[in-house]
DNA sequence: AAAAAAACAGTCAAATATGCTTTTTATTTT
DNA sequence: AAAATAAAAAGCATATTTGACTGTTTTTTT
């Protein structure tokens, strides 16, 4: 038993016949099926995404399936989990990637609308608006929803520190990024024309950059991007 | 026969007995069935939409619905015609509305705000974002979405005619206001922080303005807004 | 007033989706 | 090597949705 235990803590990938290979084989599966959930929303949206077309995409039977996640919710609130740890990764890694000496204003940018983009973007997306008519969908996604802004608002914090003490400016700069960012990404999605929006992310760089400057001058700054009346 | 088709086309409104009632009943009742199916793709999305769900809605019976569309396909056909119609009304009616001593352009974002918070643009998302993956949905709506969004373009164009002139950069201030809007409006759906938007809001009216003077001096507008490099 | 047409209501059957149960196969432990 | 445990496959039962059918009432025409 002991050896057996030093066994498993050694190799992190195992062969056939040896223990272990049964529990590590049993993971991959589940990875397998997520990952296929996770397309099918992408190809059929949530709402045409059977139990019995997951299990067709990931290439296991039903029966196998079942006995990994007894009944569609389970799956679904797995799927929702990987699909969440899956887009924070993606976004560290792209703020990560970002060049210190390049312009990095437009980095972050053109790496945030690479991963709107993203086929696991887009699940989540799909899943937030179905989530909109759907109080089950929406106990399950909307956690992982204020997360993940949570998360993206950290992240840009501490990557961006020009932008430290720039106060209500900062949030305005998100807010603007967020919402105008998103927009392009869903209208994209169903029309191809790539100069629209890459004029327009040029222009939001700009718009980003002077805010920024604005901000060593806060009488000007707001005067001209923070109404103080209602 | 003479005189029943004269008192048909004098009587706007008939009563019961008279000749044409059924008609006109007739009408009253399909209306009545495609704000119905209206209702449930805001209330339930369209996934979730099921003919009887919209008999239900309507207070009719299913065999009452199923005389007037004999199947699903011609239902909802009918229904985003019915939609878009009231859409380009809706629109219209907003715009007629702008005080051409206000402030125009801040009244007109609010306007447009007011409808993207309307039932009747919630509902046409709905559908517009169901079509991503269904061919047949795509089909219908399509069209009328492509329809909407030039007759946008071109009441704009009218209303605004201080934005004759300025080339490129009325598409660029049109792009701006729609994906932005488009992009609050989705998130405002599910996040409910009135402030965030309004700020918002002001500052887009405050960049149009700007985009709007800076075309009068082409060089800097050029320079600042559009970048000729790739 | 009688016949024809239209509107309406209710029921039924086929198709699909889900969850559960049983059987078979593979793996681990004793 | 045998028993115990876990995994996978297949099939069945239930529920939902849709489209079709049949009969009844109301309206229009002759």
């Amino acid at each position: 038993m002991e050896r057996a235990r030093a066994e498993r803590a050694d190799t992190g990938s195992t062969g056939p016949g040896q223990p272990g290979w049964q529990a590590e084989k049993s993971a991959l599966m589940r990875q397998q099926i997520l990952e296929a959930a996770i397309r099918c929303f992408v190809k059929l949206g949530y709402a045409r995404t059977t139990t019995t077309e997951i299990a067709q995409e990931a290439g296991v039977s039903r029966g196998a399936m079942v006995h990994h996640f007894s009944n569609k919710e389970r799956l679904i609130t797995a799927a929702v989990a990987h699909l969440h740890h899956r887009r924070v990764a993606s976004f560290r890694d792209a703020i990560a990637s970002i060049d210190p000496k390049s312009d990095r204003q437009t980095e972050g940018i053109e790496r945030y609308w690479d991963l709107l983009s993203d086929p696991t973007f887009i699940a989540f997306h799909e899943l937030t608006f179905a989530a909109r008519t759907d109080p089950t969908l929406e106990a399950i996604v909307g956690p992982a929803v204020r997360e993940f802004e949570a998360e993206w608002y950290e992240q840009a914090k501490r990557s961006f520190p020009e932008w430290a003490d720039t106060g209500r400016l900062f949030d305005l700069a998100m807010d603007l990024t967020q919402f105008l960012m998103e927009g392009m990404a869903i209208h994209s999605m169903m029309d191809d024309d790539p100069g629209r929006y890459q004029r327009l992310r040029r222009y939001l760089v700009n718009r980003l950059k002077e805010i920024l400057a604005a901000a060593d001058d806060p009488d000007a700054a707001v005067g001209r991007f923070l109404a103080d009346d209602g």
